[in-house]
DNA sequence: TCGGTTCAGTTGTATGTTCAACCAATACAG
DNA sequence: CTGTATTGGTTGAACATACAACTGAACCGA
């Protein structure tokens, strides 16, 4: 485990590589951002809300499962479908088994709004990012953000 | 030109790399936001301006210019530099050249507070991404993310 | 040099996010 | 059991960001 008064600098290459990943990474956000506000019903925040849903098995999730995957506060995600419910997107349903729990649930509404827009959020996603990379870029790239995660994850387990 | 109706899905590898990609940023900014806040007195965009400011010979900048390398909005910068000043971190000062511009010059105080908070900040992108990878990965990754940004760049002009 | 247009920045307002306090249900030690 | 700690989720207020409207300055074609 190093200090920060270890002073550990990076070197210049390494430095260029950590800008261009910050700029990169900053510009694309940017433009997934507009682009869907442009060209789609859905924000972000509420089309990957969707994506999780639709990939469970009852189109539904807990709460507080909600959080962990998209890494947003429990306070947020409380917020967040309470909007996506007045929107008629996703619903509440009480949790069978444990009566403090809360699942959300995709309705027929938000699954087709998802149908609708994953075309143009696939095509925004390859014309700035994966058209842009090679293959062997792309898979690398993935690959690294991996570990990435991995160790973040670690670190706030 | 592809339309969104070309229905280009991206097959299982590059969903894989598109996903783990998402998930790294995710966790790697929440991370660095988080650590940020527990052990530095600068938030992350108070810092990020810092950075641009020391950049310049005279550590000062137009707010357009600073809004452009941030990909901050115009109005984003004014209330940010607004916080930033009321804490004594930088100064507004007329531009003598165009009366309608405004430079962002950077005190001793917002100085002292970046050299102070350097090398924690170094220490958490070392630990969550430079030392996770190897000097490789982490070039490839800075030449992908550069490719990322200039075709998301050529979109805003 | 006048009139329109663009540009730099701010302001007000709506919206989204965070934080801390809270309630209710569960788990668990004694 | 009983009391305490923990967990799941919500709430409201503070804060940050985005968007649109606005002011004043500069530019530019006729």
């Amino acid at each position: 485990m190093n200090t920060p008064t270890d002073h550990r600098w990076l070197d210049t290459e390494q430095q260029a590589a950590w800008r261009d990943f910050l700029e990169g990474v900053g510009r694309f956000q940017e433009v997934l951002v507009r682009e869907h506000d442009r060209r789609l019903p859905l924000s972000v925040p509420e089309y990957d809300v969707l994506v999780q849903l639709s990939e469970q098995p009852d189109r539904s999730l807990r709460m507080s499962r909600l959080a962990e995957r998209l890494a947003y506060s429990r306070s947020r995600v409380t917020h967040t479908v309470s909007r996506m419910e007045r929107a008629g997107l996703v619903r509440r349903v009480a949790a069978a088994e444990d009566k403090r729990g809360v699942h959300c649930s995709m309705t027929d509404a938000g699954w087709h709004a998802l149908v609708a827009s994953a075309p143009t959020h696939v095509d925004i996603v390859r014309t700035y990012l994966v058209d842009v990379l090679t293959r062997d870029e792309l898979l690398s790239l993935g690959a690294a953000m991996a570990r990435v995660r991995d160790a973040c994850a670690a670190a706030l387990a």
